[in-house]
DNA sequence: CTTGAAACCGTCCGGGG
DNA sequence: CCCCGGACGGTTTCAAG
């Protein structure tokens, strides 16, 4: 069970990773010592996992942004597509999902073309068929979800 | 255009996002102060948006991550189903598409029950009908993408 | 891009509730 | 167990060349 005081430092820290110690010291009402502490915690117990810059792909040489649903062609395959897949460093996430398809994997490329021929290697790699949903626009990503009051888990 | 350097910077902050300037500096090859001012100039550009904490939701009261596909039912409806969705916090993230769908936004809840009153939700504040695919586990997520050397956009 | 200097911060103590 | 305060060394930040 998180504490509330717990729930609070990972949000600040969602909403500003670079966020210093005093200033999330003040924000949470806690010393710099007793925050210093909290945050080595929760990293050490996976709380948080990492922290990261978040990026704007459009400038970086990757405009084009898509959702590809991976279905198994051989229904007896081994299931280790994700480590399959990790070495294409297009995919950016992975998440085996319930539904018609096993796999949604989320890829960004520079174009039409490659996204064409990143399909083919996932094809081919992997054994599996692939439905592509291809992003017009991003509204918003990776918001800070605040963390609902006293419903922190175990 | 971006320079190899940039692209070089926001890769190692995509990574580590508390990297010091110090460090970060003798990663790329320059001294404190001149890192100093292209990181300032990242963010000024918009190439960094901003900082983040990777957290793990299961361990913050949100386990169950599921994408949900939204079609209007009103096909002459103002299409702002973004601002309309940003007042629900369990909704990470929002992508306009192209194909059978408008929508699909990237929710995080507690439980099914949650989960169910969540889309309920939806439905009547977009007037939209839904289509939801559970996430059973994320084996990768948010990974920083390697810049494509030479590729580094306007 | 570099230097340099001042303000700020991360980190590690000991001590107290 | 958790919290505070102090102190040291490293870091951020800015102006000027």
């Amino acid at each position: 069970m998180l504490e509330e005081l717990d729930a609070r430092i990972a949000e600040v820290l969602a909403a500003d990773g670079r966020c210093s110690f005093t200033d999330l010291a003040e924000k949470v009402g806690l010393s710099v010592s007793a925050v210093h502490q909290r945050v080595r915690r929760l990293e050490k117990r996976g709380v948080i996992q990492r922290y990261t810059a978040v990026l704007d792909h459009e400038q970086l040489g990757r405009p084009l942004t898509a959702f590809v649903s991976l279905t198994p062609i051989d229904p007896a395959a081994p299931d280790d597509y994700p480590q399959l897949l990790a070495v294409l460093p297009e995919i950016e996430s992975c998440y085996s999902v319930a539904g018609v398809e096993s796999y949604i994997v989320k890829v960004r490329v520079g174009s039409p073309t490659e996204l064409e021929a990143l399909l083919a290697t996932i094809r081919t790699t992997a054994g599996v068929s692939t439905r592509t949903t291809v992003v017009l626009s991003t509204p918003y990503e990776q918001r800070a979800v605040p963390c609902p009051p006293g419903t922190t888990g175990s």
